[in-house]
DNA sequence: CTGAAAGCGCTTACAG
DNA sequence: CTGAAAGCGCTTACAG
């Protein structure tokens, strides 16, 4: 639509504005241009605002690409992944994002779908880019080959570590958050405990997990001097379906239990339901945690359901300063806390005293 | 650790490998060397073959800022997403950087969170970045403002289309994926449809889209010459709990139906829990989808729903072919159709001839 | 076929 | 306090 403009030169679209069109503008050389807009010192503050007032009228922004050249850091960080669903690796992601902000950096993701041959043009394209590092988010709790060594930017491991224990891992504690579930219950009343866990084949993605949740669950009833339900946790996989089957298998053992840890949201999920399918009440007759606080099975289930928060978000956070800092942090594996979120499926009205 | 290695210049670590060490190396000009790693002809083979190989033995990546600095476009376009929890711009964030990919530019992601300034502060990070572009994906499916137009570069808005009908936006034909889902029942043998809405508050988010498949749902129905179950759809919210009671409902209202087409999956998974609670088979005696494919909902339910996948992930490609050619796209709101995901809810042994 | 020179947009000593 | 010059790493006419 042709309206009163009439002589846009086509070529100021074209071109973003230049430092020296700022000076030209604020009638001084590049050099004071440049000093001014970066807050030196040693400029006319009268100077400074022309020059500022020149740079906000023609819309300026600095081209990064040039200052880096100078600087030889780029600001920008390479976040490869290659956890397709973005299950876990989507809140890791936010978390290094928003710490990057904090230091002015900026993320560029690269998503490899599997393949070590994606995996080497992705790092490729990044260090064309020259990112200043890398944050490498496998697909897995699995430890993960590292990244070849000829890369020489910080590279960090998120979630799933690197088998090379000279790098730098950043990993979730799954351990440590098997405990926190058994504190919970323990806490809201329950007596006796039983551990769902995931599967138990190290061929699986999550095994890893599946085995360090069982182990943390047995720790912390020890801890507090309570035998598990069963001697042995039971085993299957991450699915509603399996929460469903292993309540089932429980209760033909009929063995008596109050509390359940399950070994993440979905299976927490399917024991729920399995256990109202047969009459029980949760969590007044059985209180049940998952973990992962994943919220579209945890938060908004009919019953919404108590879950470990792995602080992904956290994690991501530490990572982003890991990679920016790579020599403040130890080499090997930093565990990162996990958290409690209570909802209804663990609401005891806690057993006062025995 | 010390090793063998004696003399391992500290300054060769710092500093990444340059044109010109590959040409030193090669005994070439940094034009020539240039030239041949470019491929460009008119040049020896045997020299290009030298350079290639010192290229190779020095790991050289070049540097795509200094190369940006002069073509004048960085390969990079910007991910502005204000979609926290990423439920819907993961898929097309995963869109966009396949399609990237084969353009071999790159995404930077920049997350912000809500806040107009913090969507004004990365636009600015982006565009100091050189972004050839960027892709807006809001929150919702509710029309966005858009950015502000004193950006230079092509903005394309995916998901949530801009209020302004000039720019181009990428997104999800709701209305047309209802008449799939209507299609699909029917198919499967049902003659007595009931559709289930989303939230009917314009003040929610994704009313938008609540209302669309609403529509398209009618839309499908009269299409075949079939009258709704209920001459209004119900709209509630977009949770399990309402799905839910939505067939108490109708169940209330004493309607007879077969089938079902919910607003989205925990809709739908509401719906089925309901149905099965209240002694009736999925999906003997009632078929149901859902809308939008989410894994962790509908295909890891104890019951897999079918559902319709609304092509995020073909809609952030689209996207990205529309920002690095936007003059090859249309203004206004492209619309990339759904398709059904079939699955146990819709597995009707179709009735035969009436 | 090869290379010296200029330039992309910026910053930083170094003189004035 | 201000500016001319050199340089970050690369590419592209332009001579040879």
């Amino acid at each position: 639509m042709e309206t009163g403009v009439t002589s846009d030169s086509p070529s100021k679209a074209a071109r973003a504005t230049t430092l020296s069109d700022v000076a030209a503008a604020a009638g001084v050389s590049m050099a004071t241009a440049s000093k001014a807009l970066n807050g030196k010192r040693g400029v006319n503050p009268s100077t400074r605002a022309r020059v500022e007032q020149a740079a906000q009228d023609l819309g300026f922004y600095p081209n990064q690409q040039a200052r880096s050249l100078m600087f030889g850091r780029s600001g920008s960080i390479g976040l490869l992944t290659t956890d397709l669903e973005g299950r876990f690796s989507l809140p890791i992601l936010a978390g290094v994002e928003s710490a990057l902000r904090d230091g002015e950096a900026v993320a560029i993701m690269a998503n490899a779908s599997g393949s070590a041959e994606m995996v080497d043009r992705h790092v490729h394209a990044l260090l064309s880019r020259r990112v200043d590092g890398i944050i490498y988010v496998a697909r897995g709790t699995e430890p993960v080959l590292p990244l070849p060594d000829s890369i020489k930017v910080p590279v960090v491991y998120a979630y799933g570590p690197s088998t090379d224990a000279d790098d730098v891992s950043i990993v979730a504690d799954h351990r440590g958050c098997g405990r926190l579930a058994v504190d919970h219950l323990i806490d809201v009343g329950c007596r006796a405990i039983a551990h769902i866990g995931g599967p138990d084949d190290p061929a699986t993605i999550g095994y890893m997990a599946a085995r360090l949740r069982a182990r943390g669950t047995l720790d912390g009833l020890a801890a507090r001097g309570m035998d598990p339900v069963l001697n042995r946790p039971l085993f299957g996989d991450w699915t509603e379906a399996w929460g469903w089957e292993a309540v089932e298998q429980l209760l033909a053992r009929d063995v008596e239990f109050d509390g359940l840890v399950c070994a993440n949201d979905q299976i927490a999920r399917g024991a729920i339901d399995c256990l109202a399918a047969r009459g029980m009440r949760v969590p007044t007759d059985v209180a049940v945690i998952g973990f992962d606080n994943w919220a579209p099975v945890a938060q908004t289930a009919r019953l919404p359901q108590s879950s470990v928060d792995m602080n992904l978000d956290e994690l991501g956070r530490v990572a982003a300063r890991a990679v920016l800092d790579p020599d403040g942090f130890p080499q090997g594996s930093t565990r990162v806390a996990g958290r409690i979120v209570a909802r209804e499926s663990t609401a005891h009205a806690s057993l006062s005293t025995p």
